[in-house]
DNA sequence: GCTACTATGTATAACTT
DNA sequence: TAAGTTATACATAGTAG
């Protein structure tokens, strides 16, 4: 006898009990891999899956397999100049920026002195990042940024970018 | 007037149509990505998923980044020797400020005309932004993108970036 | 934790513009 | 051609075992 409340609504952010997460991780992985499964039947998609479970167990998917997918990836990024995974995830990460921004300004701005607050903890975030990024994706950052786009400063306000390679 | 039979059943199995199929793609591939998404936020997992279209275009979504899932999945005993330790450690603090900066938005009720003005500007900055820039700056813009700073400081001081293109 | 069930929300196949 | 609409199939939140 199912007496359930059947399939509620649910606000997209963590899931504080743990059991509950835990069953919904279990329930969602495998609904995204057959949706990836289903993709490249469909469609003759190439694709690959990973996911780490908060307790660090590991999931994949791939077609055809998941390292052949990982190598191509790879490949593409760094022998091909194709713009369209930058673009995409760029996009993609500028689209929830976007959302994120949205979402807060409809419920309002946040206390002055909490914004601060927040701040800082980012820079903090940011910063050790830096320090610890590959000396490829350093060396990336610098050539990039040592040319002349000035139609792109206004991302690049902040001094703290450049003492990261001083 | 939306004179549809709607969602019908289909045979999982390789859509013959050419058109057919890229649309199905295109809107099958969203939906992966989004719920990917979802798993991250909801259950706190890291998650990289990589699709390469029929046509070789590549897609991907990464939490915290593509990469480094990879990274973990390829070897995951040097993880706590590496960097990679780090940047996981570090996207644990991120994912809990995330998760301050929601319950304090919450607290927040302030919406402001100006805003919305600004928000109008912002979506115009980056989408012609993403049309306009070339290889490097897009890299750059990678390397900015993934750094939480960028994403919060046009909250504050987005009047800087509005006549960028204007 | 895993499976089963049910009610419901969501994704999406077909269609329109 | 992409974006929007509608009707329906499918995924899944809640629950029980």
């Amino acid at each position: 006898m199912g007496k359930s409340k059947g399939h509620q609504k649910i606000e997209i952010k963590r899931i504080q009990n743990e059991d509950h997460r835990q069953v919904m991780f279990s329930k969602r992985r495998k609904g995204l891999s057959k949706k990836a499964g289903e993709l490249c039947i469909l469609c003759g998609a190439e694709t690959a899956l990973i996911v780490f479970s908060p307790a660090s167990k590991v999931f994949s998917f791939g077609h055809p397999f998941v390292n052949y997918v990982i190598n191509r990836y790879i490949d593409k990024s760094s022998a091909t100049q194709n713009n369209d995974g930058v673009i995409h995830e760029l996009s993609r990460r500028l689209t929830e920026v976007n959302e994120e921004v949205e979402a807060e300004k409809k419920k309002g701005l946040m206390i002055l002195d909490e914004v601060k607050k927040e701040k800082v903890l980012r820079q903090f975030w940011w910063e050790e990042l830096i320090d610890k990024l590959d000396v490829n994706e350093l060396k990336q950052l610098k050539v990039a940024m040592e040319e002349p786009v000035s139609k792109f400063e206004p991302i690049i306000t902040s001094t703290r970018y450049l003492h990261a390679f001083t």
